[in-house]
DNA sequence: CGGGATCCCCCGAGATACTG
DNA sequence: CAGTATCTCGGGGGATCCCG
């Protein structure tokens, strides 16, 4: 990491962030604890040396703890620090501005777990009018499955399904013009961006809790 | 730029500001126009072929505006874009993470209009008690200058000196520690850290009115 | 003199293979 | 599973040159 020379917050940070797949190894480890290989798969087409060397970087700098399980799943596990934790409202804000515009994947652009938790976690809107004090939904976008719990203010996006969800949503990349409230609930549904099962009237709640605009002009 | 392949936000936005000196380019345009001569001197280090492509690059990507002033005076002025001033609160919020463990500068490091500029900008606490509703500061450190304009709400950091200062503020990397609040206004003083000149009554309204923390442990 | 473009060198990223 | 080893190659660092 080439240091910039200046005394400044910004250019310390630069240095740390601004190397190649480091703020995309954060995310996925401010989703939760991740093995090296775990990181790999979510990951798709970072090198191994590169991942192996910013691990090594960002546990230099205070950024990530190695954990090594002992017992009989002797895997090494990754986990971020408090100090990375403290980035997770700044991860926010940067996802949310370089989403505003964002609307269709580019020629072939995935999405990952990660990437899903970690967009919806950045786009709750906590003061959102709610139907309902509490629900649960699962989201599934092609293999992938996340779900979120809403207790009142309470509002928390995590990796894996659901054991009761009260409505299913099967959707695409058209998500985010939902987020985006470029496209409403309803038209959702009648364009087929969403495919629902279970309690269809929590719908609307779950548009609600969430939203990413796009750039104004 | 070579992309991440992941449909999200944050990978976007890595994409773009994860290239080398590109965060400085844009925190110095965001400070006010700049010329490519006054951006070459403001990041020391840059070179000139870097500092040109990222321009190029920043430029496609909409977040810098080329405006060739006619004229008697033909020069060429970068100016951020309403993209790139959406970007504000996100650098003050990464400089400031970033400032949170840099106590001191290391070898070499030096401090640029632009670092004091956008520091004490992200530092500003606009709920600040204050002992007087407006204020004016000279900043200098080394042979920087800066000034500081405060109207009840109201701050504004800027370059350059200050027409008529209530307060003139002699300081260096030591600053670092005060607006920590690691140091307090009085002691600032009795240590040589801060030298003034004029109205001393004013200082307390400075130190209360910019706040940047250290890191927690 | 401001605003770049060009050249060469080298480091770090990408890709792939291999090992404790 | 968790990395290291090796190679190639594009982009950055540094200096110099060029053009209006």
């Amino acid at each position: 990491m080439r240091p910039y020379g200046q005394f400044c917050g910004l250019a310390r940070a630069a240095e740390i962030l601004g190397q190649r797949w480091a703020l995309l190894v954060l995310r996925d480890l401010l989703v939760g604890p991740r093995r090296y290989s775990d990181l790999a798969a979510g990951l798709p087409g970072i090198p191994s040396n590169v991942l192996a060397a910013r691990l090594k970087e960002l546990e230099q700098d205070g950024l990530v703890a190695r954990e090594a399980r002992s017992g009989a799943d002797r895997s090494v596990v990754y986990l971020p620090t408090r100090r990375a934790e403290a980035l997770v409202p700044v991860l926010d804000a940067l996802g949310r501005w370089g989403a505003a515009d964002m609307r269709v994947p580019r020629e072939g652009e995935v999405v990952t777990e990660a990437a899903l938790v970690s967009s919806l976690r950045s786009a709750i809107q906590r003061d959102a009018r709610r139907l309902r004090p509490r629900s649960t939904y699962q989201v599934t976008i092609a293999d992938l499955t996340i779900h979120v719990a809403i207790d009142g203010d309470d509002v928390r996006v995590a990796p894996g399904p659901h054991p009761d969800p009260d409505l299913v949503i099967a959707t695409g990349p058209g998500l985010r013009d939902l987020l985006a409230g470029a496209v409403g609930p309803e038209q959702a549904i009648a364009e087929g961006i969403v495919e629902l099962s279970g309690d269809q009237t929590a719908f609307g709640d779950f548009v609600a809790t969430f939203h990413v605009p796009y750039a104004s002009t």
